[in-house]
DNA sequence: ACTAGGACTTGTCCCTAGCCGG
DNA sequence: CCGGCTAGGGACAAGTCCTAGT
């Protein structure tokens, strides 16, 4: 029904832009027309069928293109129902007796994967976009060096520039920064310059500094066009090199913009903190397309470092970093096939683990009192990762990064065991940092069992020495897969995060709140899980603040509450003194605005809440890798919430494939 | 069995566009 | 229309897990 309306004011344009004799106007109309019926195409059809029919008048599709009806098909589709693929290289189209028949092919992503592990047939794009080459600072700004002008070669300058930006930030005084920051500024020295430079301490760089601040003061002062060329110029450039051609599919790429040489920070105590991030340029450059496409040309007068062709992986370009030594990549972005695939698949394993979690949790309780060592150790830990939800932890190189662990690089210093602590027992208590140096701290009470094998574990142990040392991922992993295929350490934690999303989800939601305060009872939910899986955030810089200003709020609307019922009360006397039509009109309109105004008081309170209680709690992440997107969808159907309420924009666009598939009762 | 490298996922922080109330 | 604030996106670091070579 709504088709055919849009339809007949379609229709109505149509004989509009006929009569229209400026040609440019009908050329845009024309075009604004082709847009719009294949946008109504793609949402006109539901997503199961092979073939379709569907009712309407042939005039739209004679005067369209068929290339242009095929592509925007294929376009629109795919935006409908990511979930499928629409073959149109045979799409068929035909009017029979006012109705058009269309038929073209369906492929379910599964149907689609292609089973020699190749992950594409055709991969065209533009290569990675560079950072802007280093502009030299201007004469009047000097560097000082023991308190003299010093005038720098402009490669040492651009790295002096690089730590200049950074004198607000803490860790310019911290030793190992100036340290690393310092050898590697001296290399990018001329030997003249670094027989004069021995010293860090007798660097000045604050009229440097002072410049930068005044440039981006001078960036947020532009005017508005300025910012709108910026702007304009910003989109032209994610336009030409920010999508690709996979396999018939236009797809966003994630970060196709190269990153910029700087300064390595880290997170923690990161011994490499303050070292130079060299730039990178096209001979460093790994380019992989199909030998079919249109290769990515490199900037005039340099060459990549190869072109390959190599479609077992998903990647379109790669790079060597310098700090670690690993490879970067350009990859899509979340909302593409390729990505949204491999997400469904895993929360398809999470669902797997759930139908044998049972079997694995009675098997592992008996390997605690296996006669061996290492089963007993391995039976243990991977109790911790189902029951805490931790980390795999791999090994790592010392001294290469922070000194972070997980579950199976848990050392004796990180658990304290209590026989007895408060009115509980066998209290084993963590302090440990775990991954981006973030804190784990936690008590919990275990089985005696559990608590036995770890006094066990620890006899005869240096606090620095492995808690489990049988044990490795590699270890657990292969054990894992022999209780299940496609089973290992970070399944767990996917299962227990939807798991518990699912059921706190059930526990919470109360049918008869208002939307708001359902939506609360999602967002404690995930907050539940949050904490299972530890994300923290720093206290926002201006918590307090938004705390307060909304707190001020809230005193206002309960006046504002107070007054308006004091108004709706002398109303209502009004009436009972005149009994007349209008007095009776104003008592309504009064009890409305109470109404009214109770409900947006309601609404900044739910609002306070919401923010008390997540001041140190992140959600984004497990929202976006733990949480299987269908149980929030599920619920946001069964309750009648939109969708935009629990996921925004970006959101939406990953998960897709989620809010295309799952029903009000969908079960993980 | 062990290691290194490679590919891909997960994680936090920071900046800024854009919203909203005054 | 302006300025303050904050959600959201980008940047990029740091994990996991797998494979191939020794």
């Amino acid at each position: 029904k709504e088709h055919s309306e849009k339809k007949h004011k379609d229709r109505d344009k149509l004989k509009h832009s006929n009569s229209s004799s400026d040609k440019h106007r009908e050329k845009h109309k024309e075009k604004r027309k082709e847009e719009k019926v294949c946008s109504l195409l793609g949402k006109a059809f539901s997503v199961v069928d092979i073939t379709f029919w569907y009712r309407g008048k042939i005039i739209f599709f004679m005067e369209i293109n068929m290339k242009v009806l095929k592509f925007c098909f294929a376009q629109d589709f795919k935006e409908n129902n990511p979930y499928f693929t629409a073959v149109v290289d045979n799409l068929f189209c035909f009017s029979l007796m006012g109705w058009i028949l269309l038929s073209f092919v369906v492929i379910r992503w599964e149907e689609e994967r292609y089973t020699d592990g190749s992950k594409w047939r055709f991969l065209e794009h533009k290569g990675p976009v560079f950072a802007p080459p280093y502009e030299p600072l201007p004469d009047k700004v000097r560097f000082y060096y023991d308190g003299k002008p010093m005038k720098l070669s402009a490669p040492a300058e651009e790295v002096a520039t690089f730590f200049s930006k950074m004198l607000d930030h803490e860790y310019t005084t911290k030793d190992i920064f100036r340290k690393n920051f310092f050898k590697d500024w001296r290399k990018e020295m001329t030997s003249e310059e670094k027989s004069k430079i021995t010293d860090l301490n007798k660097c000045d760089f604050t009229e440097m500094n002072e410049y930068f601040k005044a440039q981006s003061e001078a960036r947020k002062q532009m005017s508005k066009e300025e910012k709108q060329k910026i702007k304009e110029e910003n989109e032209r450039l994610v336009q030409e090199y920010g999508f690709c051609i996979m396999d018939n599919h236009k797809e966003r790429i994630g970060n196709f913009r190269i990153e910029p040489p700087g300064l390595f920070r880290g997170r923690g105590d990161h011994p490499k903190m303050g070292m130079l991030k060299r730039r990178i340029r096209p001979e460093d450059i790994i380019i992989n397309c199909s030998k079919d496409s249109k290769h990515p040309k490199p900037p005039p007068g340099t060459k990549w470092k190869e072109v390959r062709h190599d479609n077992k992986v998903t990647w379109l370009a790669s790079w060597t970093e310098n700090i670690q030594g690993s490879i970067k990549y350009i990859m899509l972005n979340p909302s593409s096939r390729i990505k949204g695939e491999k997400d469904w698949q895993k929360y398809e394993t999470a669902r797997r683990l759930k139908k044998c979690v049972d079997r694995i949790r009675t098997q592992y309780r008996d390997d605690w009192k296996s006669k061996e060592m290492r089963i007993r150790q391995r039976a243990v830990a991977l109790y911790f990762i189902d029951k805490l939800a931790l980390r795999a932890g791999n090994e790592k190189e010392e001294g290469e990064t922070a000194d972070t662990v997980g579950c199976c690089s848990l050392r004796v210093e990180h658990v304290k065991l209590y026989p007895k602590m408060d009115d509980q027992e066998y209290v084993v208590e963590f302090d440990f940092l775990g991954k981006d140096s973030i804190r784990y701290y936690n008590k919990i009470p275990v089985e005696k069992r559990v608590f036995k094998n770890l006094q066990l574990f620890l006899e005869n142990k240096q606090p620095e020495d492995d808690l489990f040392d049988r044990l490795n991922t590699s270890i657990l992993n292969k054990h894992l897969q022999e209780l299940m295929d496609g089973l290992t350490a970070k399944v767990f934690r996917t299962y227990n995060a939807s798991i518990t999303l699912q059921q706190q989800l059930k526990e919470l939601t109360c049918p008869d709140d208002s939307i708001p305060a359902k939506i609360l009872s999602y967002n404690r939910a995930n907050r539940a899980v949050a904490i299972l899986c530890n994300h923290q955030r720093a206290p926002p810089k201006t918590f307090e603040k938004s705390m307060q200003n909304l707190q001020t709020k809230i005193e206002e609307k309960q006046n504002q509450l107070s007054a308006a019922r004091k108004q709706l009360k002398v109303a209502k006397s009004d009436h009972k003194a005149s009994h007349d039509d209008k007095s009776k009109k104003a008592v309504e309109v009064k009890r409305k605005a109470v109404q009214r105004i109770e409900e947006q008081l309601m609404k900044l309170q739910v609002q306070a809440t919401d923010r008390e209680e997540n001041k140190q709690i992140a959600l984004g992440t497990s929202k976006l890798n733990y949480l299987d997107p269908r149980i929030s969808v599920a619920w946001c159907k069964k309750w009648g919430v939109g969708i935009e309420k629990i996921y925004n924009k970006t959101q939406r666009e990953k998960f897709a494939w989620a809010i295309d598939m799952a029903e009000k009762d969908y079960e993980f």
